[in-house]
RNA sequence: GCGCCCGUAGCUCAGUAGGAUAGAGCACCGGAUUCCUAAUCCGGGGGUCGCAGGUUCGAAUCCUGCCGGGCGCGCCA
């Protein structure tokens, strides 16, 4: 409908350009917007205002020309010129109930859309080092990725999820080296250890493993351990651990160093894996930083920015002049002792993004990654990409509040709430609803005690409440020995008139235009909203009007129409990754 | 110190690419069930949109400054 109108504008604009009133009519030239009150009918634009200086016209003038030159339309019943300049439109009845045909006809399928011309992108998410479980922080940036590319594919871009797997760093040096002191705790040896190092209770559980496959073959005295390294009241902290994990691949060797290494890394990226997937978090790509740079990549893309001129040498290390592209400062790319910076593979990563074909690269970070922002659109910029093919969504931190009180966290101490503690204690379903509810630059104030709730104050079991309603409707039709005709209901869709029905009926049919809204400004949260908004309709249609009457017209035009509602309210749960219930 | 984000009702937040009288949930007050699930509905009170300027037909929205809060500023990953 919403189309239609602007179609009808674009029309009129054309002609009005063709007889000279207007200059020119620009692309998107048409802004068409829901009234807020339907005193102001049903779609209102500010066109003449926007466009009165440019056609030397007071506005109320221009605006009586556009409507004059409106193609006729049997979906407009009137329009009316308003205020300073509104063109206000009034749709006949025929206009809503079109609605609940088309969703009937398209199901599942309404609310997609096809645009012209499909962007492909890829949206990276998650991202988290496999060096212990994910915790709730990370449970946001999962339930946002995943809904924003649920939304974005239901609007018709080519989507990929991809998470970039830290298997390189040093952080997974530490892990390994961890795992083998706890290895060898298990063994009997007494070993001290770093205060920095991974003290999670997980950590044990991988060394069990190695230790159940190979016994004490990675066994060494205790002693020998640290002899010789800097001890615990040494100043630099890193450079023990360094030391440490030295003396590991010295004692171990190679093969024995990757036991650890590999068996740390498959483990903790199973668990990963398998909390994203119970949490109705998929992805298309695990995307290995080891495979990146073994793969030549790295080294491809800083000789695509030497090409381009943004490499220089200083104190036997190679920086990007990332500071003549916005960056506030230059950055190593290589470091003095020739190995590559996370920055290259970063680099490299997003290169690779473009070269599998992707228009656009869209990251999902912790907000505490935004001084990436600058550096990583310099980069795009030194390949000689468009900067905006790289987008970077920012997640605020989610602050877990119990019993009113802030739930403190520490990862450092292992003192953390996981995602799969807070699965498990508040359900999926509410904590994907809670997770992606408020607006990414916004801060997130996790109520656990709401999210647990099963009362009316939880907004997730309102709407699931509205769709459950809907199927015991339909169970109690069943038991009446009646069944739903959906053909009587569509040719008797006229006599909805009554005014929850078109207030339903209205807010059914925004549900395309908002999957286009969330998808352009990747903010699921306002999907959130819209489901919101259509379990109000229903509830407040339900209380009102009674569907399973006598008079089998209304009856079926009733259950078409509270039909249509499931089938939105279905899709749109779904895009959330919450389940829609049949009964509660 | 520099940079990014935020500041809207008592609380938590929306505010549709500058639009018409600023909205919702919770909390508070008062009502609704012989009838499809009351996890629901109906009504009510409650706002200097942090402050001060500016841009324009029109600003919560854009610009500048200030105040308050969060985060970040490694040849770490």
């Amino acid at each position: 409908m919403r189309e239609h109108i602007e179609e009808l504008l674009l029309q009129s604009l054309l002609h009005l350009q063709r007889s000279g009133v207007l200059p020119e009519v620009p692309e998107h030239a048409v802004q068409l917007e829901r009234t807020r009150s339907p005193e102001h009918g049903e779609f209102a634009t500010n066109l003449a205002l926007a466009h009165a200086k440019q056609a030397k016209k007071p506005p109320r003038e221009l605006a009586q020309a556009i409507v004059d030159n409106l193609p006729p339309s049997r979906h407009v019943a009137r329009t009316e010129i308003a205020g300073p300049g509104f063109i206000n439109f009034f749709l006949n009845p025929g206009a809503f109930t079109g609605v609940v045909k088309e969703i009937l006809r398209a199901r599942e399928d309404y609310g997609r859309l096809n645009p012209d011309q499909a962007e492909s992108v890829t949206v990276e998410f998650v991202s988290a080092n496999p060096t212990g479980p994910l915790h709730v922080g990370h449970g946001r940036g999962a339930a946002f990725g995943a809904t924003l590319s649920n939304i974005l594919a239901m609007a018709g871009y080519t989507t990929q999820r991809e998470y970039y797997v830290n298997d390189n760093g040093r952080q997974m040096d530490i892990l390994a080296v961890c795992v083998w002191l706890r290895y060898l705790e298990l063994c009997g040896e007494k070993v001290a250890f770093p205060e920095n190092g991974y003290r999670g209770e997980y950590i044990y559980d991988i060394a069990r493993v190695v230790r159940s496959e190979n016994g004490d073959k990675y066994r060494f005295n205790g002693n020998d351990v640290w002899q010789g390294l800097p001890g615990p009241d040494s100043e630099d902290r890193e450079g023990r651990i360094d030391a440490l994990i030295a003396r590991a691949r010295e004692l171990l060797g190679e093969a024995g160093y990757r036991e650890f290494f590999d068996t740390a890394l498959n483990d903790i990226l199973g668990d990963i894996r398998n909390d994203l997937s119970d949490f109705g978090v998929e992805f298309d790509l695990w995307f290995s930083e080891r495979e990146l740079e073994e793969s030549g990549a790295v080294q491809h893309a800083i000789e695509k920015l030497r090409e381009n001129g943004h490499l220089y040498t200083k104190d036997g290390a190679t920086w990007f002049r990332a500071s003549a592209l916005g960056d506030e400062k230059d950055r190593v790319v290589v470091r003095e002792n020739g190995r590559t910076t996370y920055f290259a593979s970063d680099i490299a990563y997003f290169l690779n993004k473009l070269e599998r074909g992707f228009d656009r690269a869209i990251y999902v970070f912790g907000a505490d990654h935004h001084g990436y922002v600058a550096r990583l659109r310099a980069a795009a910029q030194g390949l000689g990409q468009d900067p905006d093919r790289l987008e970077i969504i920012l997640m605020q931190f989610a602050v877990l509040y119990r019993f009113g009180e802030k739930v403190q966290m520490s990862t450092r101490s292992g003192q953390f709430i996981t995602l799969r503690e807070l699965r498990e204690e508040t359900g999926d379903d509410a904590a994907r609803y809670f997770y992606i509810m408020r607006s990414h630059d916004q801060h997130l104030d996790f109520d656990l005690d709401l999210a647990k709730s099963r009362s009316n104050e939880n907004p997730v079991y309102y709407i699931q409440y509205a769709h459950a309603r809907i199927c015991s409707v339909f169970r109690n039709l069943l038991q009446m020995d009646l069944t739903h005709n959906e053909a009587i209901g569509e040719a008797a869709l006229d006599v909805l008139t009554e005014e929850h029905e078109i207030n339903l009926i209205r807010e059914l049919s925004r549900f395309p235009e908002t999957v286009d809204a969330t998808a352009r400004k990747r903010a699921p949260h306002q999907m959130a909203h819209y489901l919101h908004a259509v379990a109000t309709q229903l509830h407040a249609y339900y209380n009102a009007h009674q569907f399973l009457v006598e008079d089998e017209n209304l009856r079926n035009a009733r259950l078409n129409l509270i039909q249509a509602t499931r089938i939105v309210l279905q899709s749109g749960l779904g895009l959330l990754g919450v389940s829609a219930p049949e009964e509660m």
